[in-house]
DNA sequence: CGATATAGTAAGTAGTTACTAACATGGAAG
DNA sequence: CTTCCATGTTAGTAACTACTTACTATATCG
């Protein structure tokens, strides 16, 4: 979006910024490491100096810039709360955190071809994370006898790949900045489908 | 997949299929005019021929490979059947037609970045198609006091947004190959999730 | 002050890539 | 038979790209 500079920090926290923009803006063979330099303001030989070659440059972009799901820490308050209510919680968190982390996901979308082995990594750390938070959450309360039976793990995937199927087709695809009043009408129409299609009669 | 020729047909319809398939596995840049070249059986000067450039060459093979969703016709059919065996056979239809349009679907996620207008334009006629094709059915149902009052593109959107996060997770991050049993079980049960979750009471 | 680390400038290399030019070949059609 | 037309072969070009080498400048630190 911004084809500004980096201008703060150390050289190298300014190269992995600006890579880590370059590379989810252009994907990674449609950035230069000629550009990434200019881009962060410095020579381009001392991006190799820091990282040996371009690759060496992306692993450590997502290393830098994979984060862990905050879900995990506000599940425990969630679960003083209403069943719709907490998942209307957890849905927004999750839209908002992929709205934030919307970089990581173009180029975990774009570089599966190129390297499969890495977005899967970043995958598996990320979504397959948030999953079995949901799963143990919804299990709980189906021990609780608060919902009806039903396998935890797919029920997280169904409310999850909802949101995330709407993040991918409005803020991805479409290009679109998603208004926190659209996400939060979304998302309730979601959990309203959702908690009525597992609550325990 | 599979890294075999192309042997049958015109020069230009094997190089039309060697650049869908190779596009599909290494996205656009990754991709050479050589590789397609060779792949086609053909003389790279013949690439030139035939298509001016590779971007000319990329847009066809998105006009030649961009397919119209079956699941319109089978809508007619479907309104005879009961809401939740409907619902089974739309889902695991929309299910099947990714599977079969993995490569296209591969193109698309890669190349939001490059070609973000392209992209969009098959994203509009693939996936918005089906969308509307699913609300209007929802709709229809409403209509006729079966379903509760919700909004159905709302609805659609959260039903497909499941299978299509399904098929994300599994075929293109993890590089599976579902078979038709598990398919059928994840539908079924995303199915039971949705059916409940939209009846009238 | 002197050493060390970090950065810049400048120049270049080897490889790749999209794309072109020129000419030869073979088959189908009139 | 001859005229096309689609194709192949060969060679090449201009631009770009990741990465290197060698030398210089500056600032920090003991």
């Amino acid at each position: 979006m911004e084809g500004g500079d980096v201008r703060k920090g150390s050289a190298r926290e300014r190269l992995l910024e600006a890579a880590f923009r370059a590379f989810s803006e252009k994907g990674y063979l449609g950035t230069t490491t000629r550009e990434i330099a200019l881009k962060a303001g410095v020579a381009e030989v001392t991006l190799f100096r820091h990282f040996d070659s371009k690759e060496r440059l992306f692993e450590e972009v997502l290393k830098t810039y994979t984060f862990l799901p905050k879900l995990k820490g506000i599940i425990p308050e969630i679960r003083e709360l209403a069943y719709e209510e907490a998942m209307r919680i957890i849905g927004l968190e999750f839209l908002k955190t992929l709205k934030e982390e919307k970089a990581l996901v173009m180029i975990m979308l774009s570089e599966v071809n190129l390297y499969p082995e890495k977005v899967r990594t970043i995958h598996h750390r990320f979504i397959d994370e948030i999953l079995s938070t949901l799963s143990s959450y919804l299990r709980d309360l189906q021990e609780r006898g608060l919902l009806r039976d039903f396998d935890p793990s797919l029920g997280a995937r169904a409310f999850l790949g909802m949101v995330f199927s709407y993040f991918k087709a409005e803020e991805i695809v479409k290009g679109r900045d998603l208004k926190e009043r659209e996400m939060e009408d979304t998302v309730d129409g979601f959990v309203r489908i959702f908690v009525e299609g597992t609550k325990g009669r």
